[in-house]
RNA sequence: UACCCGGUGGUGUAACGGUAACACAAGGGACUUUGGCUCCCUAAUUCCAGGUUCGAAUCCUGGCCGGGUAGCCA
């Protein structure tokens, strides 16, 4: 940018930008560091298109850290006109596996992405990427070197000292080439030998210092099989595989910054294509772990139930858990994109649900914790359908009927004896209504007499208030919830809180690690609860939301006759807060 | 201790040398057949110190603080 006039033009006055640019279009994701950085490549002319990549290592399931990047890379190519490629970084097969792609490519897919033709491996470059290595090998660029492991650490040096060179470093090409073609035979043990880059073993930088390209490794390989024992390690694999793609942006998270050095040094060795590698900070999320090493080991210790354990941030939880893809979407569009490493409040991704969830889901009426409410004025043997509004911000959505009779149930929350101030829901002597049915009056209640505990409560209706509203005009404080006792469905409802009861799972005691702030309760079963009988035949995964209590999807244990419902998200609760504000338990 | 990167309300992201803004969260209010939704309002921000400039969140220098890096993991 040439900033020759010192001030700026009111925007309507300024030529639209970048549309001089090739492949530029209007930026949906918004823009950011990246974007700018591109549009100036564009600009400057050091790429003409732009092609990106998401390369997901297939060693567990994608979380929504992942969807991050995935939204960011698929979303800059859709911005600017361009490809993104799938590429699975599987150069390490002691730990990868094809269960891994598979449930990667359902993810991607469900996130609503497509890659079209264009899903590759690293896998599929190893001959060239061999082929590579003896042209290095050629120019004097690598060498073969014996040293064990432990050998190769102590002659690295520290962050503060040099390293020291290996004594294997200045065999000839020849013999180097020789030994390096009997790795690739299979003459030599696991671990024996490497090849590595000939650099500085006293660069600053520790990843210069005769970094690895080559490890031996008998394992076979999920897609190769066992026709490699030489495996070449992610620094020799990336750059190259983006190269050969045709990558414009290799997008990645910042703690391979400090690799980018390296990154450029083979394309330069090779005089290959050249790709630019710009980092992003990774995705942080209050009451949440990321890591896949933490995520295993959740799903190994059995501290959840699975990989898609609804309470899990990976993305088959999340869709099990009952969110939409176009949430996570809006999120992932909302956080942003910087190379400051924050954390976000899990409750903006709470917010981006709920807005779509509203929008879409139809409302049903449903009781977690009955309270039996008995009309006495109401004719014994009588049911009327009543209508009921779908959704309220979706008049198309239409109106379903719903049966009304004298036994109700209603939640125990809305029905108090004694009534704290501000309270507005059922008492003694009280009149609420009951959504799209009557006004009803309570009179009077039975108790345990043991426990004191209120069984059942008897209240009057007015037949004048049919659908809910009062001829007279009056008004009620209080709608109300409910459902027909002997026409309800009974099921099984999970409730899920924040996996972690802080934060930061980090911020534990000294001497206790993360796992010590599982939240022991973020899993509570209620069964049974009791639903309108219109969802009888609800399909697996279809949201709902149960009117003032949250959105609600159908979970896969389900079983017909037996509904099983997962709480995606609570409604906000205003009353919650001004409960607790007095010091009840809401 | 070496190198790299970063630091704007509680959180995250904008502002591209010209009045520090948006969203979430928080608090208050209006409306309401969901204490939901929607709407309105309030409080709250440039790490510090110098320098350049008519003017600095932005450019420069120094400091402070935070993160990353010493796998034959990615």
């Amino acid at each position: 940018m040439s900033g020759d006039n010192p001030i700026p033009k009111p925007a309507a006055e300024r030529p639209d930008p970048d549309v001089s640019a090739a492949g530029c279009a209007p930026c949906e994701g918004g823009s950011d560091f990246i974007r700018e950085a591109i549009r100036e490549d564009l600009r400057t002319g050091r790429y003409d298109h732009v092609h990106t990549r998401f390369p997901p290592e297939p060693n567990g399931y994608l979380h929504i850290g992942h969807a991050k990047s995935i939204c960011l890379n698929f979303g800059i190519a859709q911005d600017f006109g361009g490809k993104c490629n799938l590429r699975f970084d599987d150069t390490n097969p002691t730990k990868e596996d094809v269960e891994y792609v598979e449930s990667i490519q359902e993810d991607i897919r469900w996130l609503g992405f497509d890659w079209e033709d264009r899903c590759f491996y690293a896998s599929d470059y190893f001959e060239q990427l061999y082929q590579w290595a003896e042209e290095l090998i050629r120019k004097g660029r690598a060498y073969v070197c014996d040293l064990t492991p432990d050998q190769v650490r102590e002659y690295r040096g520290t962050l503060t000292e040099p390293g020291r060179e290996s004594p294997y470093r200045n065999r000839s090409p020849e013999e180097n080439l020789d030994l390096f073609r009997r790795m690739r035979a299979g003459e030599f043990p696991d671990g024996s030998r490497t090849l590595r880059a000939k650099i500085d073993m006293a660069h600053p930088n520790v990843n210069m210092r005769d970094p690895v390209m080559y490890r031996i490794l008998r394992a076979r390989h999920h897609r190769t099989g066992d026709k490699w024992c030489i495996y070449p390690t992610y620094d020799w694999a990336h750059g190259q595989s983006d190269s050969l793609e045709g990558i414009t942006h290799s997008i990645c998270t910042l703690e391979f910054e400090i690799h980018r050095p390296l990154y450029e040094w083979f394309i330069q060795a090779l005089g290959i294509y050249a790709p630019r590698q710009i980092e992003f900070a990774r995705l942080n999320l209050t009451y949440t772990v990321m890591s896949k090493r933490r995520l295993l080991q959740l799903v190994q210790e059995g501290l959840v139930r699975g990989w898609d354990d609804p309470r899990m941030p990976t993305i088959c939880g999340l869709r099990r858990r009952g969110y939409t893809p176009e949430a996570i979407r809006e999120f992932c569009r909302r956080i942003g994109v910087a190379k400051y490493d924050g954390v976000i409040d899990i409750s903006l991704l709470e917010h981006c649900l709920r807005e779509d969830l509203n929008r879409r889901a139809p409302r049903v009426l449903a009781v977690l914790r009955p309270l039996r409410v008995v009309i006495d004025n109401y004719p014994e043997e009588q049911v009327e359908q009543l209508d009921a509004v779908n959704n309220p911000e979706d008049p198309g959505m239409g109106v379903r009927q719903i049966p009304f009779s004298k036994v109700l149930y209603i939640e125990q929350d809305d029905f108090r004896e004694t009534p704290p101030p501000k309270y507005y829901r059922l008492s003694p002597g009280r009149e609420v209504r009951l959504r799209w049915g009557y006004f009803i009056r309570c009179t009077h209640v039975l108790k345990d007499p043991q426990t004191g505990e209120v069984l059942e409560v008897h209240c009057t209706y007015d037949p004048a208030t049919r659908g809910g509203n009062a001829p007279d005009g009056r008004k009620v404080k209080a709608t109300i919830h409910w459902v027909s006792a002997q026409h309800a469905l009974p099921v099984e409802v999970r409730l899920y809180d924040h996996l972690f009861t802080k934060p930061d799972p980090d911020d534990v005691a000294e001497g206790a690690d993360w796992r010590a702030n599982l939240n022991p309760q973020s899993l509570e079963v209620v069964s049974p609860a009791f639903v309108e009988p219109s969802l009888q035949d609800a399909p697996v995964g279809s949201r709902y939301q149960f009117e003032r209590l949250g959105y609600f999807s159908v979970d896969p244990d389900s079983a017909p006759g037996r509904l099983v419902f997962n709480r995606t998200v609570s409604l906000k609760d205003a009353w919650a807060k001004i409960a607790k504000q007095q010091g009840q338990d809401a």
